[in-house]
DNA sequence: AATGCACATGAGAATGATTTGCAAGAAGGC
DNA sequence: GCCTTCTTGCAAATCATTCTCATGTGCATT
């Protein structure tokens, strides 16, 4: 038989377990839960959201696992946390390609995009004050130009 | 006489009280007291870091007068918010030329930079999506590198 | 300088997000 | 299957921030 069949999202779950538990941590019916909620979000969810999706697949996960299993995620690289003024964090995984966000100022519309040279000169800045960029969040507020 | 006596910090304190009056925002003692903290504050204080210093100034000031006053100032536009990842708020005043920010995700230590590449280059990025920017927020999370 | 009243204040209670202590439960190496 | 260690749920604890309310005060007007 072929093996060349493409990925499935079940696939990468799995394959995301396998590195987790070879990173010793353990994975459970509430972690599984999770995990598939995050692997299928494509908004960024805060804790309270993922914990009612989550609940669909496995009604016993609490808010404390769902918190404790996001810190746990995020020491290992899975998922980023997005703090915004004021509201709760917001979480995604780190698997997305990077991106930044331009918010226009009038109509609240959010447009992603993306810049090398601005990744670049970023982690230049960084190296010459003795840092080195974990992550970054760069977001341009800008009003539509007449034409 | 010469008009051309330098303007000392408590002139433009003054300016300030003035210019806050006029939008119908009373001076009192308490509010004073802020005001010349985030003056003298060469760092980026927190709401209780503000209220040690202010309480020098005018034992009277309590935390959520503090925190009250804030909220007025940035509303006037004399101070901004800084919420960061996981630390309390930080708090600047926005007559110092713009710059943004690396934070020590270790510390919670802020750093200013500033870059006109940077600056430069997300103007060409907003441009070329066909938008202005009227303001922008870079913050770099990182880590001091190991020497 | 005295008056009035809308706005500001202090103290502490309330809130909302997130973390933690503890006893019971389960993952995974043997 | 067993045992050790990590996880979990629940509830209580924390932490930053906001709110409530009775009292105090800026300042426009006399």
């Amino acid at each position: 038989m072929g093996n060349k069949a493409p990925m499935t999202k079940a696939d990468k779950i799995a394959i995301l377990e396998d590195a987790l538990r070879e990173r010793g941590v353990r994975i459970t019916r509430q972690r599984q839960a999770i995990l598939t909620v995050l692997a299928d979000a494509a908004d960024h969810p805060d804790a309270n959201e993922l914990l009612v999706r989550a609940s669909a697949i496995d009604p016993t996960v609490s808010l404390s696992t769902v918190y404790r299993t996001l810190t746990v995620l995020e020491e290992n690289g899975v998922v980023q946390r997005l703090s915004f003024d004021g509201v709760p964090a917001k979480f995604e995984t780190t698997d997305a390609p990077h991106h930044d966000h331009i918010i226009d100022v009038d109509t609240g519309d959010v447009i992603e995009f993306r810049s090398d040279k601005i990744e670049k000169l970023q982690a230049e800045i960084a190296a010459e004050l003795g840092y080195e960029i974990i992550h970054h969040r760069l977001d341009l507020y800008a009003r539509r130009k007449a034409r």
